[in-house]
This record gives C-alpha cells, structure tokens and sequence, in this order.
DNA sequence: AAATCGGACAACCGCGACATT
DNA sequence: CAATGTCGCGGTTGTCCGATT
C-alpha cells in the first residue's frame, strides 16, 4: 500500500529548479550537512518537498559531481557493470566516482542501448541477437524434422489425402526480441508477416506456426527450462501430408544443415565463454560486498 | 521563418526497505 | 508487533533545445 505523494501538497514549488532554490539549498546544506529531508526545505525556506531537495541535491548541487564528457572508458565499465548487476543504477554510480545514478541511467537509455543494439546486442540480456534468432531457427527446423518423421508414418499407415493450401501464418523470426528477464517477447513476433500476403519460407502452404515454450516436454530442450521455439500446432499436422507440402519442407532442410554447423559452432563459442563467465560472476560478487 | 521531430536530461512518482515510535 | 515516518531506488514523464523539413 503506498503512501500519499509528498509532493502533492499545496503550495509547494514544482519543475525546475531556480538559481536562487539552488543558492539556498547549497547554503543550508554546507552549514548542516546532508540528512532530515523532510525538514530540510522549511528550515532551508525552501518551498519544495524533502524528496525534490534530496534529488537536486544528490543529482545535481553536489559538489564531487563530475557533469557530461562520459569517457570510452566509463562507457565500457558502465556497459560491464550493467551486464553484471543489471540496471542496478546506484550500485554503478557506486562505482564510478563523481557520476550520479540518475546521469548514468539517463546515459544508458539515450546512449549506450542504442550503442548495443547498433552492435547487434541486446541491451537488456548483453547476448547477441542473432544467437536469439539463430537459436530460433535451429529449434524451427528441428520441429520441422520431426514433423517430417510423423508425416511419413502417416503416408505408410493412411491413404494419401487432398488438402486445399491455406493462408499461411508465420511469425517473422527476426521480430524476436529477449525480455529483461530472459524470456522471449512473442508480443513483437506477429506484426507484419502475420498477414496472408507474406508466406516466406513455405510458399504457399498452410503451416501455423505458433510459440512453443515447452520443448522440454517433447525431448528437445536442453533442460534448462528456459527455451523458446515453435511447434507446428496440432490442427494443423495433416496439411503436411502431401508432397507439395514436403517439397517446400525440403528447402528448408537443406538450410537446416547448414544450421547445424552453425549450432555446432555456437555450442563450442558458449563452451568457451564459461571461463570468462565464472571469472565475471566471482567479479560480481566481490561488486556486492 | 515557422512547425515539427527527436535527443538529452532534469525532475517526478510510486513503492519497497528500514528505522522509529 | 503494528503503525508510521523516512530514505533511497528505479521507472517514467516533462521540458528544453538543436536539427530537420
């Protein structure tokens, strides 16, 4: 349950802060130091509320702040301590003497996330994107297999059938996106390509491919409960079996082997990144102390 | 020259944690 | 132990100002 806001009282001065606020803010607090917000503005003759003083104090009126001009250097730790800890804001500013929590949070979101997404890294997980996507694509193609595998058991045990193609609806791959907190954004993936008129990838045939967290269940995850992918949902299996239907699979295939290697290559570079991860944590922890 | 847009950043707000009564 | 007060944090909003149309 939250309290009223402070700074709802009548009578109390708002917005910007004027030069004459600022004299006597910095007056009063060289005379008593920092502290007693909430008296602060009335013994001050300030019209503003505690929090409002504490914050242009803090953020501003400070006397070690060191304002702009942020260094390639502050620039690559606040990217490291932020890949460390998260947005985290006053724990970096701990770190980075004479900058403000709030300077390097405003920093981050008009600077340095737009820096990482230009580098094809996601400012909020510090993985690349094309891993995200590229993930995707593997777990699409490995659903596609084994549909393929069920397909053929199909045509062995049923008659051939005639299935009318249906409008495709295929989410766009490279519209995902990881959330903060690690897991895929599927409120970004429908958007364009949700529409009849894109069927890139499979033609003309009505594949519905829907968001499938829980590869686990089906043997393919890795197990450590955080995989995304697609499953061709259950209504829609029998309009795979026909070969037209096949033929358009087998591009996607051949692509798949390719992914593969690609997978293969991507597993080795994770192995590699463990050392350098294990040396990041114990470097967070003494952080934290 | 005026209108519009977008970036940068100061300031506000809500809420949780902790301290005090 | 509960109620109340204070502080600090992180997310969001508002405003200023330069660039562009």
């Amino acid at each position: 349950m939250g309290r009223a806001p402070c700074c709802s009282k009548v009578g109390l001065y708002r917005g910007p802060w004027t030069a004459k606020e600022d004299t006597l803010l910095k007056k009063y607090i060289r005379v008593h130091g920092e502290g007693n917000w909430r008296s602060l503005p009335k013994k001050a003759g300030l019209l503003r509320c505690g929090k409002s003083c504490r914050l242009r104090w803090l953020n501003y009126l400070r006397p070690d702040i060191k304002r702009g001009n942020i260094t390639p250097d502050e620039d690559d730790l606040i990217i490291r301590l932020h890949a460390l800890l998260g947005n985290k804001w006053s724990l970096i500013a701990g770190r980075l003497p004479g900058r403000t929590d709030n300077e390097i949070k405003n920093y981050w979101n008009t600077h340095l996330s737009k820096k990482l997404r230009s580098q094809g890294t996601d400012p909020n997980t510090h993985k690349k994107l094309s891993e995200s996507v590229q993930e995707l694509k593997i777990r699409t193609s490995n659903s596609i297999k084994k549909l393929k595998q069920k397909s053929k058991a199909n045509e062995e045990t049923e008659k051939p059938k005639i299935h009318y193609p249906k409008p495709i609806r295929f989410t766009s791959l490279s519209s995902f996106s990881m959330s903060r907190n690690g897991n895929f954004d599927w409120t970004t993936a429908s958007g364009t390509s949700g529409h009849e008129g894109d069927r890139r990838g499979f033609g003309t045939d009505a594949v519905d491919v829907v968001p499938w967290p829980n590869l686990e269940d089906e043997g393919i995850g890795n197990g450590n409960g955080n995989e995304v992918g697609f499953r061709i949902s259950d209504d829609q299996d029998q309009d795979f079996v026909n070969g037209s239907d096949l033929e358009c699979l087998s591009d996607i295939l051949t692509c798949s082997t390719s992914l593969e290697k690609l997978y293969e290559e991507y597993l080795q570079l994770l192995k590699a990144e463990e050392d350098q991860i294990e040396y990041l944590d114990s470097f967070a922890e003494s952080l934290l102390i």
